[in-house]
DNA sequence: AGCACGCCGACT
DNA sequence: GTCGGCGTGCTC
């Protein structure tokens, strides 16, 4: 198939390549290179292959060798696209492990690995770049077709153009087009993120003096009075705060937007857009040249020691304590010695402005790696990560797949971050734990740092596996906010309830009313009840796909299944024995709501869970009014826990914690640690302290006694298993395993038998589960997880892992789980 | 992931 | 009699 001229090649040795393809198959193939290639082969390398009858894809090298194949005869490959490796050794040795650690193929691995432009295959789309403009003149015959074509049929696949051009090599050249940035490769039309913006005001210098504003006034105050208003109550804005947004001008003045504008139009005001960010991860406002204060101080003295023994450090530092000027300071450092710095973010940490922060101390070292920006940025970070220009990359977990040289730490922030695990598709990772493994392989550092650490940080910290640093004290000098814990029993008793809500919040809740202070109330569950029951007969509604009891939600009028959808009418006689004696049991945040709304007739009150935020905009109208102070309560659901920042809430009300708490599992207890921490956290945080309201049934509460004292040093034993007897904490190894399958009866069955297998080889006490997160059903599938405890100096981990991949390859075998995915999610060590 | 091969049900 | 459903197996 391929001709050569004979003498040409000095090196006549036939070479052989492994290669990985971007495809879910258990084996690895090996390819031909054709002589005139043997120089320029090299591992890491991307090359054109055929798999398949006609497909062609984009594979990566892992290995030359120049033994052929026993069994049959190996295919050429067809182009090398690479001029120098994309793909580092270190990251094919951390795609081994990963694959190997989450049970996956290495191609899978590969497709997440890498971004879609570096992965042309025959049916990748092609389409022109329209942000970009070049001269079509100096374009190549072949180039120039391409783009012709692309002009009428805005989108191609690399095969039609390869009949377009009557050629099978067409993807050099499409490289060329890319890198001159007038092709987009497979561009999902996703919606690209957008900053929020907004327009802040600035008066302009020219009327800055007292003699230049009073004439100002004196030709406004006759010709334009709101305009006059409009620029008083700017500088009164202006005495005690810096910028000065549109809006705030307008609500202030009350002088139309019509006026503002007008001055705008005259200069007389200077319109900027600004972006704003209204979720808050951590991104204190940094000064230019910010202090550390003592405790920071000797925080990042204590993680700088602790590295010299311990490869990753946990900060547990409390809510606006300022863990970000440590991390820059640590930066800063790693820079100055000539190593790069991975600062990982969970995704929606990213869209905020933290990017143009660290832009100002890092300048144009700093790239910004995010699943949300395109491709050509992509795949440009790629590169510039590649060739050592970026020292710092700011991204989301995709980006420890990025191709680092010299790694010398790791920020993962807000560790604790759900966002940080993928679940589908595979490889199902957690980039906190990849992350880990990636520093380990560049002898590198982790920092891990968050508010509310994940129980395996904390304890891996408390076992001195991970050292610990602790802030415990607000940057700034703000105090945490005082947590009161008020017993709903007790209040009952003395019948100083008033519904939800007892007398500590009510006074907490008026007294900010009172001072134009705003308050959130946590209540986490949707709905108006969810549970009615005949009172006659104790028939309860049920979901007839999902069998839980199904919730009324009163702006409907119907019964509610939270899991499936499943609507149905709400029956004024009991279906079961036709008595009327119905009533609605517990409350969600649709009563507390109601009965709020009762109580403070004159308080604009407004609900946030996930009936009122389903449509497109309504999430952002709910924030911008309580951006604006246009709401004075947002009643909500756990929605409210996830880093919303506003300097004008005060109080935080916990209508009821005890649903949060009665949940078993040490996963549950983890979870409820850290919403009643993530929703406390929440009050008074610019210049004001403040106060968190915790009604309870049970004041004592373990994890109640932890959010006040900030420790959950405790929180891994749980109700029941000191109910079973275990009176200190086991040394949990957990194992999670996602399992998952479209099918659940067959997965339940495989969960379980799974659970059985491993009760079998470890004993029964040790395997916990199979636990069934239920959110996961809505899907249609189940990702269960089995936990395995391990009481100290028990069966290594490696032992364990061992076992699972036997037993899933013996039911793997016995067709047991056909198409299941089954991934371990351990501790990385 | 594709794609072919193959074995059963409902159709012009 | 054939068209087409998706189950199974293979791709260097």
């Amino acid at each position: 198939m391929l001709e050569f001229a004979d003498a040409q090649y000095t090196d006549r040795k036939t070479l052989f390549v492994e290669v990985i393809l971007p495809l879910a198959i258990a084996k690895n193939y090996t390819y031909r290179v054709p002589f005139e290639l043997n120089n320029i082969i090299e591992v890491g390398k991307r090359v054109v292959v055929q798999f398949g009858k006609s497909k062609l894809y984009t594979a990566i090298v892992t290995a030359i060798t120049e033994h052929p194949p026993e069994k049959y005869e190996a295919k050429y490959l067809l182009e090398i696209l690479d001029d120098r490796p994309v793909v580092t050794d270190r990251q094919l040795q951390f795609w081994k492990w990963l694959g190997e650690y989450y049970m996956c193929y290495d191609g899978e691995v590969m497709n997440a690995a890498l971004p879609s432009a570096l992965k042309l295959a025959s049916e990748t789309k092609i389409a022109l770049n329209k942000e970009f403009e070049y001269d079509r003149a100096a374009l190549h015959d072949k180039e120039y077709l391409i783009v012709e074509a692309l002009d009428i049929q805005p989108e191609l696949t690399i095969s039609d153009i390869s009949k377009l051009l009557s050629q099978k090599t067409v993807m050099p050249i499409l490289k060329e087009l890319f890198e001159k940035n007038i092709i987009n490769i497979s561009e999902e039309v996703s919606d690209r993120y957008k900053p929020r913006k907004r327009t802040f005001l600035t008066l302009n210098p020219a009327y800055q003096g007292q003699d230049n504003l009073k004439e100002l006034f004196g030709i406004l105050e006759k010709r334009a009075p709101k305009q006059a208003d409009a620029v008083l109550a700017y500088i009164k804005l202006a005495r005690h705060q810096k910028a000065i947004s549109k809006s705030e001008l307008i609500e202030e003045s009350g002088a139309g937007a019509a006026s503002i504008n007008s001055l705008i139009e005259k200069e007389v005001f200077i319109a900027e857009e600004k972006n704003v960010s209204r979720l808050y991860f951590e991104e204190e406002d940094l000064d230019a040249n910010f202090e550390l204060s003592d405790q920071q101080q000797a925080a990042l003295v204590s993680i700088k020691q602790q590295f010299e023994q311990k490869d990753v450090v946990l900060l547990h530092g409390v809510t606006s304590s300022g863990k970000t000027q440590i991390y820059i300071r640590l930066i800063e450092q790693m820079i100055a010695q000539g190593k790069q710095v991975l600062y990982l973010l969970p995704e929606i940490a990213l869209t905020t402005h933290i990017i143009e922060r660290l832009r100002q101390y890092f300048g144009s070292s700093i790239g910004v790696y995010h699943s949300r920006f395109n491709d050509n940025e992509r795949v440009e970070v790629w590169q510039k990560v590649l060739n050592n220009e970026y020292k710092v990359v700011l991204g989301a977990r995709s980006s420890v797949f990025l191709p680092f040289v010299d790694l010398g730490l790791i920020i993962v922030d807000e560790e604790h971050e759900t966002s940080y695990k993928q679940f589908d598709p595979a490889p199902r990772y957690n980039a906190r734990d990849a992350a880990i493994f990636l520093a380990n392989m560049h002898q590198g550092k982790v920092l891990l740092g968050s508010a509310t650490p994940s129980f395996e940080s904390y304890f891996n910290a408390r076992t001195h596996k991970y050292g610990l640093a602790e802030l415990t004290e607000r940057y700034g000098g703000v105090h945490l906010p005082v947590i009161e814990v008020v017993s709903i029993a007790e209040e009952t008793k003395k019948k100083t309830i008033q519904s939800h809500f007892t007398s500590v919040l009510m006074t907490d809740i008026q007294q900010a009313l009172t001072n134009k202070e705003q308050v959130i109330l946590f209540q986490n569950r949707r709905g108006y009840a969810p549970v009615l029951l005949c009172r006659i007969c104790a028939y309860t509604p049920k979901c007839i796909n999902c069998d839980v009891s199904l919730t009324y939600h009163k702006h409907s009028g119907k019964l509610h299944c939270h899991y499936c959808g499943y609507k149905e009418d709400t029956p004024s006689i009991c279906p079961a024995c036709g008595s009327t004696h119905l009533e609605y049991r517990g409350f969600g945040t649709e009563k507390v709501e109601d009965e709020l709304t009762l109580l403070l007739p004159d308080a604009r009150i407004t609900r946030m869970d996930l009936d009122t935020t389903r449509s497109r905009n309504s999430l952002q109208n709910i924030l911008n009014d309580l951006e604006e102070k246009k709401i004075d309560i947002l009643v909500g659901t756990q929605m409210v826990a996830k880093g919303l920042d506003f300097a004008g809430v005060t109080v935080i009300g916990i209508i009821n914690a005890d649903s949060l708490l009665k949940y078993p599992d040490y996963r549950a207890n983890e979870r409820s640690y850290q919403l009643l921490a993530q929703v406390s956290g929440r009050a008074g945080r610019r210049g004001k302290q403040g106060k968190v309201v915790i009604q309870t049934y049970d004041p004592a509460h373990r994890v109640i006694k932890q959010v006040i004292e900030n420790d959950y040093s405790d929180l891994y034993f749980t109700e029941m298993e000191e109910r079973r007897g275990f009176h200190y904490p086991p040394f949990y190894r957990i194992i999670n395993l996602d399992v998952k399958h479209k099918n659940s009866d067959i997965l339940y069955n495989q969960a379980t038998y799974l659970s059985n297998e491993l009760r079998k080889h470890f004993g029964e006490e040790r395997v916990v589960g199979p636990q069934v997160p239920l959110v996961s059903r809505i899907r249609n599938y189940y990702i269960q997880s089995i936990m395995l405890k391990f009481e100290k100096d028990g069966v290594s981990i490696n032992k364990v892992k061992t076992t699972i991949r036997d037993i899933i390859t013996q039911f793997q075998t016995t067709k047991l789980s056909k198409g299941s995915i089954v991934q371990p999610d351990v501790d990385p060590y």
